[in-house]
DNA sequence: TTGAAAGCGCTACCAC
DNA sequence: GTGGTAGCGCTTTCAA
């Protein structure tokens, strides 16, 4: 910046200035400080300028995983809201674990990011410490925490599973089975099954039939093991919940390779509204949970957080969900 | 780190030693200061460590889009083989624009990453002029650029397509249509549809046949809508091939809801080996272009040039591709 | 509108 | 193994 400064024949306070939008320096004289940064090649150091002026640009966001899950639009919508703020993602996975959570969390807050968005409201103790610690702004989404840290973003993973059944319910359907991912880290998961068995319950049907197949997020082709699972355990199972719609999809096309009839023989519903369950053929019952929406949403509230005019006021931010019955169910 | 030092009555250079793995530091002096450090829930601050230490530990990484993408398969191989690195990624999405990749690569410098990969080999000549300034190490990737910046890992596109029809046209296919994007900024769409074309030609078989539908990434319902212009106008073609799996997917299933079977009256090919693919009734013919090899590969050379093993030493590294055929043709 | 001085929080370097 | 000093490249603050 200095040799900016000399080639431009000021002092590098009036290149910094020039260098902002809203710096005050006369026309000719950023005229020729954008010259001299041309010739020379010049781009300027952040983080140089993140540590004299104590505000970074970076926003943190942890989610699960990005590959063919539900987080990749919201991720997406914290990307496309975050543009044009001058801010920059630092995006993590944590991979269903709280424990690279924490370790992703750490090293995130090293950074000193101005905010962050997390996904559900599972933390460990440390995790929780450190982020209260760092006094900036933390979203969390995707579920209801008990104790949430601060503000929330999402919605109740067991009630959406309820309104399918009685959905279903509603069309006659009365021998439910579940299929679901083996692990219990996945909490979003976990409700969603749990609202599963209340609403077997509410409605006084047989219960049982869970299958459980595969660590999250569950594949297309542990979908399509699950229902034969399913299939061999209670033949006369008349409609399968899946905890995602890429498990719907996958047992799916196993009950059309095997000549099961769908939704006739047996009605498959998926979580999500993927793409795929609009498109393949049966369409695929499910809900949508505004995954885009909760990310836009989420970057929105953590803006307003950071530019202080909400700071500190934790917000319960429910966002709206969708049954969606097609022609799989 | 003040604090920290003085409540372990050391000073602030042996703390910043043990905060270090690396740091010579004897084991109660450590402890002592770890304990402090966890007291004053003390964590550090990277932005002024990487001002003084001239290393910020970022590595950017651009790709067109990460939804329903290869794409994403590539940033999951480079992010694991980042992981344990100590090196934070610093990920954008181009959105197929040039333009928007310049801006992209100029906010990017700004934080001075150790390295940069990038997809695909057109760049704004302002973009690779701060590039080539920057003199980091920078990685093209998914295709083999005419002029490469540094090095590149990937492989021809248009060979993959050619390729392809070749394999379709071995086993008896003659009417062969094209479905693809209508951008020209998706370089490796073009080259795609430019080996489909040369395949064309050198078997010396019937031309046309081209619909482009949608803007870059073709999506499912694209593919669908795009088969259905196909057969108007062709209605005698053989076999079409997509420029992704997903707008292959789209095309099979509108077929099967058309009744046209899929492959006695059309056969149906995609690009990209996507899970949908291996697991759809009928199993669609695709390529397999090792998408997140291509992000281990990337990363794992970029490592190398930051270590200092291969600086400056332009490497072509070829990733390897398999056509896969299956129920669809 | 511009400039000079001070210092952000850490690590490189060298001394002990 | 540990500490003192200097300084990374910028922005803040205050003065002109």
């Amino acid at each position: 910046m200095a040799d900016v400064a000399r080639l431009a024949g000021v002092s590098t306070m009036t290149v910094s200035r020039a260098l902002k939008k809203d710096g005050h320096v006369s026309r000719e004289t950023r005229k020729r400080i954008l010259e001299a940064v041309d010739e020379l090649g010049y781009v300027l150091d952040q983080s140089a300028g993140s540590l004299s002026s104590r505000k970074t640009g970076f926003v943190a966001a942890l989610v699960p995983s990005l590959n063919n899950s539900n987080f990749s639009e919201t991720a997406r919508g914290i990307t496309e809201t975050l543009e044009g703020t001058g801010l920059q993602l630092l995006l993590g996975y944590t991979d269903y674990s709280p424990d690279k959570e924490e370790q992703l969390i750490q090293s995130m807050l090293q950074r000193r990011p101005e905010g962050i968005i997390l996904t559900g409201g599972a933390h460990t103790l440390s995790a929780r410490r450190m982020l209260v610690n760092s006094a900036i702004p933390v979203i969390e989404t995707w579920e209801i925490p008990e104790e949430p840290i601060d503000s929330v973003v999402g919605f109740s993973n067991s009630a959406v599973m309820r309104d399918m059944v009685k959905a279903l319910a509603a069309k006659g359907y009365r021998k439910f089975g579940y299929i679901g991912g083996t692990s219990t880290r996945d909490t979003r998961g976990n409700m969603r099954k749990i609202g599963f068995l209340n609403a077997i319950k509410e409605l006084d049907l047989e219960p049982g039939r869970l299958i459980s197949f595969g660590v999250p997020p569950i594949s297309i082709e542990q979908g399509a093991q699950a229902i034969v699972s399913m299939l061999e355990r209670w033949p006369d199972t008349e409609a399968v919940l899946c905890v995602s719609d890429l498990s719907a999809f996958g047992a799916l096309m196993e009950c059309q390779r095997r000549n099961i009839r769908v939704p006739e023989d047996i009605a498959i519903a998926g979580f999500g509204d993927y793409e795929i369950s609009a498109f393949c053929h049966p369409r695929i019952s499910t809900v949508n949970v505004g995954c885009h929406d909760i990310g836009r949403l989420a970057a929105e509230k953590l803006l307003r957080e950071i530019a202080g005019d909400e700071a500190g006021n934790d917000e319960l931010i429910l966002t709206p969900y969708k049954v969606l019955l097609r022609e799989s169910t």
